[in-house]
DNA sequence: CTACCTACCGTCCGAACGTTCGGTCGTTTA
DNA sequence: TAAACGACCGAACGTTCGGACGGTAGGTAG
């Protein structure tokens, strides 16, 4: 922790998370030996578990951040309050915020197959999400914003389907059209593509 | 195993496919050992090695005969002739009816993370499909009949990002709202969620 | 100087991996 | 009836896996 120059740069928890999850994310977790976290961090096998217990505390460790972020997305007050549509909007764009600021843990949590029980817990606490999102979509085709043929679960699925889908092509380095990527998938959502015959 | 009675049915590789694809499905391709699949056909590890060649040989398999059909859907008149919008609604709905129908290799394409020679392959055939669309939508831009704000890559990977989802949740023996799966994709995609304030 | 700590390394382990091999057994063919 | 074949098995192969263990270099504190 001391900063004296031009030392070495030591590794911590945090960065090496950083490291594994980078590789978790190219080879897939399943597919990712402690051998290529050694290659990639620099350092050899026995000293990543000088930070960490265990490649699956990794991964833990990972999903983790992901999920405390998105449910975070909930907590905050244009989640909690207003009317449906206004909250169901604002926690689009939001859940696109995080997805895009932590791009490789959300792109874990997303591949994450049930394996173990890290995983399987990450399943369920997104199903969690799922849920509550469809309550949501719910209220808002009664309060009558939402066209009421839709299926509030159906809805949502394809709603989040099409956000997730980001962690498989979204780059952050090219600043291209999808700048903003909340503000597409929700004009997307709720308008359609479709040219609207006149004004508006 | 045998039961006196009964004769025994033999595994051809078609069959050994079928029950292959649903582990990789539910473990993840790396996260199967042959032992799994062994334990799930009923016969011995040696055994599978008698009607393929390797592990990866199940993996070309599943996904060649994903990707065929997937294909197909661009090689069908429909998909060929007439305005492009009606070109790109037809694509849409028969390729979730290609999701729908081949379900559990369609499921294993899209999962796909470049780890093998195999995988790049598919990953590659995927960038073409997207291409072939996207330039479907761009001539239906061009034709007035989408939005003409709507950038085609971007569009693209929205509408299938949605539709390509359908393979984490949907569930062929419940017969509910989402009978017509490429129906409700094309719709939301093309007039989206939001009700319209007054007739059509 | 000594004692201690943190970050790291080299070496090793048992288990599991994908794959191979020699062989068995019931059915089909000549 | 004898030969051939297809489907399968048990045991083992060499390799790689996640992880354990005993060290050591270098900084810091007394």
């Amino acid at each position: 922790m001391s900063v004296p120059g031009a030392t070495r740069i030591a590794y911590t928890p945090e960065r090496l998370l950083a490291v594994a999850v980078e590789v978790f994310n190219l080879r897939g977790y399943d597919g990712t030996s402690m051998e290529d976290l050694a290659r990639a961090t620099g350092i050899t096998k026995s000293s990543i578990y000088h930070h960490v217990r265990s490649k699956e505390e990794l991964l833990r460790l990972a999903v983790s951040r992901a999920l405390d972020r998105i449910f975070a997305v909930l907590d905050q007050p244009a989640a909690r309050t207003g009317r449906a549509i206004d909250r169901l909007e604002h926690v689009v764009r939001a859940s696109a915020r995080v997805l895009v600021d932590e791009l490789p843990y959300v792109t874990l949590l997303l591949r994450v197959r049930g394996n173990t029980a890290t995983e399987q817990w990450a399943l369920e606490r997104r199903r969690e999400f799922d849920r509550v999102v469809a309550t949501l979509v719910a209220r808002a085709v009664a309060d009558g914003d939402l066209d009421d043929t839709v299926e509030p679960r159906l809805a949502t699925r394809l709603l989040f389907g099409m956000l997730n889908s980001a962690v498989e092509w979204y780059e952050p380095a090219r600043a291209d059209a999808t700048a903003d990527l909340g503000a597409a998938v929700w004009r997307l959502a709720s308008a359609g593509l479709r040219r609207r015959p006149a004004g508006s």
